[in-house]
DNA sequence: GCGACAG
DNA sequence: ATCTTGTCGC
């Protein structure tokens, strides 16, 4: 799939903070009519100095549409608040090879949910032009309070007085998921769409399975 | 200065 | 994220 390269993936911590309130100003957040029919799940995973990415393609049945994956050295560290340096360049090289064009994309990590609104999956989703939706499995900041215990009970996630955020038990007595808005897509809508891939699992079926084929991928890898 | 801190 | 087996509970 095509993308935009708004900019390098090899600068200083300081700058890269610097590009992300830049783009921050680009983010843009609408309700979703339109039925969801091609969605992607994208996830990491590292061994030994690289990192792998896969993104899986589902339709509305949850049936696996496509799945590309690619391999690369790392080149960043991991720094709360700068995931994406570390984890966008693997990840647009696997896009580029996706062939299927879809709807939405889940990410593992945050959205808007972010010092400077602009997580991991509200950044790719300038780069690839789509509607994104982070699912990150514990905050990165904002407070809240705890939801009830049963699945679907919910509670907003909430910075400087705004609702960055959705703490969603998706399953009895576990811990919850924290849903953002990526990009072209607002909070009310990221629940709903949310809500109708998570099965009876604690994550939603694209982001699941893009870990579950992360880890074989990568075994695969160091076994050959 | 202290605590928090996506993956 | 990753190092790692069994085990408690729904």
């Amino acid at each position: 799939m095509l993308y935009k390269k708004l900019h390098d993936w090899n600068i200083s911590p300081k700058k890269a903070i610097d590009i992300q309130s830049t783009l921050k100003k680009l983010l843009k957040f609408e309700k979703i009519e339109k039925e969801i029919s091609l969605v992607a799940g994208v996830d990491l995973s590292f061994f030994k100095e690289y990192g792998l990415a896969v993104i899986v393609v589902l339709d509305y049945d949850f049936n696996i549409r496509e799945i590309v994956h690619h391999v690369e050295k790392v080149s960043y560290p991991y720094i709360p608040g700068l995931l994406a340096f570390r984890e966008g360049p693997i990840f647009i090289k696997a896009w580029e090879k996706l062939k299927t064009d879809v709807d939405i994309v889940f990410f593992d990590g945050h959205g808007i949910a972010h010092p400077r609104k602009l997580g991991i999956a509200s950044h790719m989703g300038l780069w690839i032009e789509k509607a994104t939706i982070g699912i990150a499995k514990s905050k990165l900041i904002g407070n809240y309070k705890e939801p009830g215990k049963k699945r679907g009970n919910f509670s907003y996630l909430e910075y400087d007085g705004e609702k960055i955020g959705i703490v969603y038990r998706s399953r009895n007595n576990v811990k919850p998921i924290f849903i953002s808005p990526g990009y072209l897509i607002d909070l009310e809508s990221s629940l709903k769409i949310t809500k109708s891939f998570i099965t009876k699992y604690r994550l939603p079926e694209p982001t699941r399975l893009a870990h579950l084929y992360t880890q074989k991928i990568k075994k695969e890898h160091l076994s050959s």
